[in-house]
DNA sequence: ATGGGCATGTAACGAGTTACATGATTTT
DNA sequence: AAAATCATGTAACTCGTTACATGCCCAT
């Protein structure tokens, strides 16, 4: 039996810290994770909590609600965690795939004009500025639970990537930019 | 009429200096972009050369060689210059997409031992050693070429990202002995 | 009353990978 | 003699996204 797509193992990680989520707030916390992970559409895990669930690494629960639709809250079995377990120590993590369509644009920067580059770049360093934003959020939030040390770890790894992204990304604007006057 | 997905552009892109190219040098040279762009698979390139032949954006003349098959050089058209402009000007490059599974896995480290996950940063940094390495001889292949500003600039970028990459993973590591320690 | 959040799911599509198939040339 | 490189392509599949569909609750 082939291991599932690392997606799967997200999904099943997020219920590993036996705190049972349906999948609408699996989706938030994915959402989260997004910077070092990119995490899938809200549609797709559905998909994998149904395939998880078919593994008999989770099991759903219904849980009636007055008025609204009924929650269908997941949990991890022994055999998810034991899984998860297998996952994280045997299967190999991959080379780390990165789609900078910034760096990209500016790989081909000799097809259009010096200021749109720099534009793309600001735009870069914008975005950034609100990643920075957003993983600060994120670690208040985390630091306000207990037994969640490793997430925070990573949040920490996070924060200190992105701003070696923004100097470096800064660094190639006032690269650009003397290039300009230079000519 | 839709904009076709980034892979599209990034074939179109090499094109772009007026080398005609067959696919599998296309591929060659997409391989090298793949710190900052994941490239694809070999037999998406054909695939893609096609679609831009649709369109007109490239023409593939028939190289018949002398007992090798026949290779098909693509060239970029005005058509294709004029609308890789248009891509870089107008399109959105949208945000920067991350997939580490070494962070996907310390974020759930909880459901391992230290020891695993010891290893899989130094398993991490070894990877980031190599890319570095791979950096430098791309950076001097460049060199060796004119009007390759563009792509010389990004590659030094992407250095001084696995740079502060490696940086932050041995923090990490750090981090992680100096709590094996003290509990 | 309007919009946003909670909550789940399906259908259709498109993107991208893996494996297969072929075959000559060049290097080890 | 074997392995790597040059060279192209197809078929089957899986992954993942987008758009649609539904409907209640709560705040403004």
């Amino acid at each position: 039996m082939k291991s599932l797509p690392t997606t799967s193992y997200l999904v099943l990680g997020l219920l590993s810290w036996d705190r049972p989520m349906s999948g609408y707030e699996i989706r938030k916390w994915a959402e989260q994770m997004r910077f070092f992970y990119w995490s899938p559409a809200q549609s797709q895990i559905y998909g994998e909590l149904n395939r998880l669930a078919e593994r008999g690494w989770v099991t759903a629960s219904e849980v009636a609600q007055d008025g609204r639709p009924d929650k269908r809250v997941f949990s991890i079995t022994p055999a998810g965690q034991a899984e998860l377990s297998r996952w994280l120590a045997e299967d190999p993590a991959g080379p780390t795939i990165v789609k900078n369509g910034t760096a990209l644009k500016l790989y081909f920067g000799h097809a259009t004009t010096p200021e749109t580059l720099l534009r793309l770049l600001h735009e870069h360093l914008a975005e950034l500025d609100e990643m920075l934003g957003q993983t600060a959020i994120v670690q208040e939030f985390l630091e306000a639970d207990e037994g969640t040390i490793y997430p925070s770890l990573v949040v920490e790894w996070v924060y200190l990537q992105l701003e070696a992204e923004r100097s470096a990304a800064r660094q190639m604007l006032a690269r650009l930019q003397a290039g300009l006057q230079s000519t």
